[in-house]
RNA sequence: GGGGGAUUAGCUCAAUUGGGAGAGCGUCUGGCUGGCAGCCAGAAGGUCAGGGGUUCGAAUCCCCUAUCCUCCA
């Protein structure tokens, strides 16, 4: 059976036991804070087990495309490992239970017109206190006892070891399917978990029987592939072998499956296939989070080819393999499959250019383990090339090889630890976190928003939160945390979207809350502020008054960035999509696809475009509709990007449609002036642009003039000529500064020096007054000396800006001899209080004490000649 | 978000304990020369990322800012 046919089997099986099949969530679930990538099937609903939500369907079932990178180490070693891969599931939201689950699961599997797989293959575990799981299984299913296995908390209960260990909340135990390998060895394919308890405090008696219980059901489709289609490994199947040996053609070597390199291929035909979903999600590889995952998969399964002999960017080849694999459940991936390669040759290039710039360092490495004569790299070393310059210990390893070195892999790891360590472990959010807003969210469905039409209106308060925690109301004034308001309806805008929060005050008889930042979580706007005056109460109704000039602020900046997106299209093309935004009041910033610099002229093009639209007073209309009308209408879509099923459509006539909840002005008029400030790149294929609109462009506008006049000002030059004028000055202080006399100054001229010199013993004496000049003057002047004569010695001062500078030279002669201008120079600097040194054939020094310059000349007269007669 | 590193001529990079800003390539000029990076001689080209501090003296040490690279979460 082929992965298409299966996947469709499975979906089509639960349809027919009333599951609503739902496609798969996106890989990158940006609503979802505590994961980076889609771990399980039951990511995406998540909502509906904890009740969070209101159930449309009580039954669904999905495959769902999932990516973790927890044993990354074993992809390619093994033959069911992988970082991607897609889970066929089958969910009950306080529906059907175990009974049903395990009856349908069996029937799937074994039914002559489904799977049809042979019972005598397969075997069963419970967990160990599950006696109705395992009756179901032994009595109705009628599986022999001694192939239901019962297993502890740690293999058969979800989450692992949750009774003893925690953490507590909905938990149950599972029950899973495996399958006898040709092999001999046991598989398992199907995993179904049990939600019936809410664990609460440790053991013993602390789970209790959940009201509502739910399904979760997982069953990886490569793994059930692999089992059908009788291949020893998940990368032998249907879809994934084209891509291995498509691995092997890009880098010039047949696959052999039991070779290291099969290894190889295997591991970047994994990685390839992640970093195509991912990168179509618009996850570009990048530094911190999902963006660093796609990164290192990337780097990875670069490095494998290098280490097979390949020297050239080649993954990048691979996508339009992968997306021709997935074809059938993804055919939006061939939209992207070009983008895709780009990314990904990009970031290959950067990291052979990362490992050209290592092989310097690795050489001077080598050089100094030589030379202490030791065999092998040490570890911290190692580390030190790793994560300072990303050079991978592998590939180190590799080349120490060569030189019949060592590698410390211990040492390496113990220094990684400690770099970790050091550079601080991060707090992931729970799985399922609880907070004082879940008991709001199972009677409510969240604040009704009023804003698009009012910035003012009455609403009643459902939920006062302070500390954490619910309270009915709120008394003290003048608190240090601020607190947070919820009512059922409210002209508050919450940040989403881009889009800042409102400000603004809540009022009612007797009491004023100052709202400084409004926030949303599931639905409710939370007005997050202080309590100036008054007594807040739970159900009291309270007059909602958003800052109206800020919101109008809000509102402009938010229909520019509608227009600067249309603009960034039209002028550099339809890759160049949103990548993120910022809208706060009267100022935007705006992240997007791009490969490189915009230049200014181009730049000028977008903004003027955008203010040309701005001029012709567009009208802005909003309205609901659904998601497929609106795709039917060219809304811009994102990939990745998960829609709800009735969106909201804004519309700027003939220059833009986008979906998007946020606030906008009703003509594009109402935005006075856009102007573009700045444009800059955030991390490789992604540029940002940040732009003022309305009251702060002119305020710009305005500053930028009296800087204008005021420079022109200060040229004494009217504004036209300023340019003109202040190159000509830049270049005549150039000049100035150029023709600075290498003679010191005071009238003495080298030669007139060399001319006064003493002569003592056959060498020429200059200690002299350079009257003004500075340091390098006077070096310039010792070095013109020296090259007229020798053997010279030649000592310079002077006075400028309250101190005194000494520079001392000496030719070549005199140094042989033994002599040292650092310890010429050093007495006469203490004469004039200071310190000084250098080299020994020029030095230089400082002291404070202007007046003794002539003492401090005479003695250093004395000194040289001392030191020329010993 | 945190750790490490980098920023010097148009480009690639040097500069020892703080003591005179350099090389190769490229450019320009002159000369030689039929040869795949032709040779020789010479020249121009610098805010040592920006700002502050320490010091007689900072490319070099300390602090701040910006940008880039890199590892970790």
């Amino acid at each position: 059976m082929k992965a298409d046919d299966l996947r469709e089997a499975y979906l089509a099986f639960f349809e027919s036991k009333g599951c609503v099949r739902r496609p798969s969530d996106v890989l990158v679930p940006r609503w979802d804070p505590s994961v980076l990538f889609t771990p399980a099937g039951m990511n995406q609903f998540k909502d509906h087990f904890l009740g969070k939500c209101k159930l449309e369907f009580t039954r669904a079932t999905t495959c769902q495309k999932c990516l973790r990178t927890g044993d990354i180490d074993n992809v390619g070693r093994t033959p069911r490992h992988h970082t991607f891969f897609e889970m066929l599931g089958n969910f009950s939201f306080g529906d059907y239970f175990k009974r049903e689950a395990i009856h349908w699961a069996w029937e799937f599997l074994t039914a002559r017109n489904w799977l049809n797989i042979a019972p005598e293959k397969l075997s069963i575990t419970v967990y160990q206190d599950d006696d109705e799981a395992f009756r179901i299984w032994a009595d109705e299913i009628g599986v022999p006892a001694a192939k239901i296995t019962r297993m502890g908390e740690d293999d058969n209960f979800w989450p692992a070891s949750a009774p003893s260990q925690g953490p507590d909340g909905v938990c149950g135990p599972c029950s899973e399917i495996f399958y006898r390998m040709p092999d001999g060895s046991d598989v398992e394919i199907w995993n179904l978990v049990f939600t019936q308890f809410n664990r609460v405090g440790p053991p013993p008696d602390n789970l209790h029987p959940l009201p509502s219980r739910n399904i979760d059901t997982g069953m990886g489709l490569e793994r059930t592939c692999a089992m059908l289609q009788g291949v020893d490994s998940n990368f032998h199947i249907d879809i994934l072998r084209p891509i291995v040996e498509a691995v092997g053609e890009v880098c010039g070597k047949k696959y052999e499956p039991a070779t290291d390199d099969g290894r190889r291929m295997r591991r970047i035909a994994d990685h390839v296939r992640a970093c195509t979903f991912a990168i179509h999600e618009n996850v570009m590889p990048g530094n911190n989070e999902e963006k660093y995952v796609v990164k290192r998969l990337l780097r990875r399964a670069v490095l494998d080819g290098r280490q097979m002999g390949v020297r050239d960017p080649f993954l990048h080849r691979l996508p339009p393999v992968v997306a021709e694999m997935m074809r059938k459940p993804y055919p939006e991936l061939a939209d992207t499959v070009e983008r895709v390669g780009g990314v990904i040759k990009r970031e290959e290039e950067s990291f052979l250019a990362t490992i050209d710039g290592g092989l310097d360092r690795i050489e001077k490495l080598f050089a100094t383990i030589g030379r202490s004569g030791g065999a092998v790299v040490a570890g911290g070393d190692a580390a030190e090339l790793y994560t300072t310059y990303g050079f991978p210990p592998e590939l180190l390893e590799t080349l120490a090889a060569e030189r019949n070195c060592g590698f410390d892999w211990d040492g390496f790891r113990a220094a990684m630890e400690e770099h970790g360590l050091k550079s601080g472990a991060g707090t992931r959010v729970e799985v399922f976190s609880s907070g004082p807003l879940d008991a709001l969210k199972k009677t409510m469905h969240g604040s009704e928003f009023l804003g698009y039409d009012a910035i003012t209106a009455d609403g009643k308060v459902i939920g006062i939160i302070a500390q954490d925690a619910l309270c009915d109301r709120l008394t003290e004034v003048g608190h240090a945390k601020p607190v947070t308001v919820v009512l059922d309806r409210t002209p508050f805008y919450g940040e989403s979207g881009g889009q800042v929060g409102d400000t603004g005050t809540l009022v009612w008889d007797g009491g004023v809350f100052e709202v400084t930042d409004t926030q949303r979580e599931g639905g409710f706007m939370l007005h997050v502020g202080h309590l100036k005056q008054g007594t807040l109460d739970l159900g009291a109704t309270v007059t909602a008054e958003v800052e109206a000039t800020r919101r109008a602020a809000l509102r402009r900046a938010h229909s520019a960035t509608h227009l600067l997106h249309a603009a960034l299209q039209h002028f550099l093309g339809g890759h160049a999509v949103q990548q993120g935004s910022k809208v706060d009041a009267d100022m935007l910033r705006f992240d997007f696809s791009h490969g490189a610099a915009i230049g200014r002229e181009t730049l000028d093009k977008i903004e003027g475009q955008v203010n040309t639209q701005v001029l012709e007073s567009v009208a802005v209309s909003a309205r609901l509709l659904p998601l497929s009308e609106a795709r039917h209408a060219g809304a811009m879509m994102l990939f990745g990007e998960k829609y709800p099923d009735v969106v909201r459509m804004v519309t700027m006539e003939g220059v833009s449609r986008e979906l998007c909840g946020g606030t906008h002005v009703s003509s594009t008029g109402q935005i006075g002036l856009v102007r573009i400030v700045g444009e800059e790149s955030v991390s490789a294929g992604t540029r940002r642009i940040t732009a003022v609109t309305g009251a702060k462009a002119l305020d710009r506008f305005r500053q930028a003039e009296h800087t204008i006049a005021e420079a022109a000002g200060a040229l004494k030059v009217p504004v036209g000529e300023l340019a003109q004028r202040l190159t000509a000055v830049v270049k005549e202080l150039r000049d100035l500064k150029k023709a600075k006399p290498a003679a010191a100054p005071g009238g003495a001229t080298p030669d007139e020096l060399l001319a006064a010199a003493l002569d003592v013993g056959g060498t020429r004496v200059v200690v002299a007054d350079a009257k003004g000049s500075d340091a390098g003057a006077m070096r310039q002047c010792i070095d013109l000396l020296r090259r007229k004569a020798s053997p010279i010695a030649v000592l310079l001062g002077s006075v400028e800006a309250d101190k005194v500078t000494l520079v001392a030279g000496i030719s070549r002669e005199l140094e042989e001899r033994g002599l040292s201008a650092g310890t010429w120079i050093k007495d006469a600097a203490a004469i004039v209080g200071g310190k000084g040194g250098g080299r020994p054939d020029l030095a230089q020094a400082g002291g404070k004490f202007v007046d003794k310059l002539p003492e401090a000349l005479a003695a250093a007269r004395q000194a040289i000649e001392r030191m020329l007669d010993a």
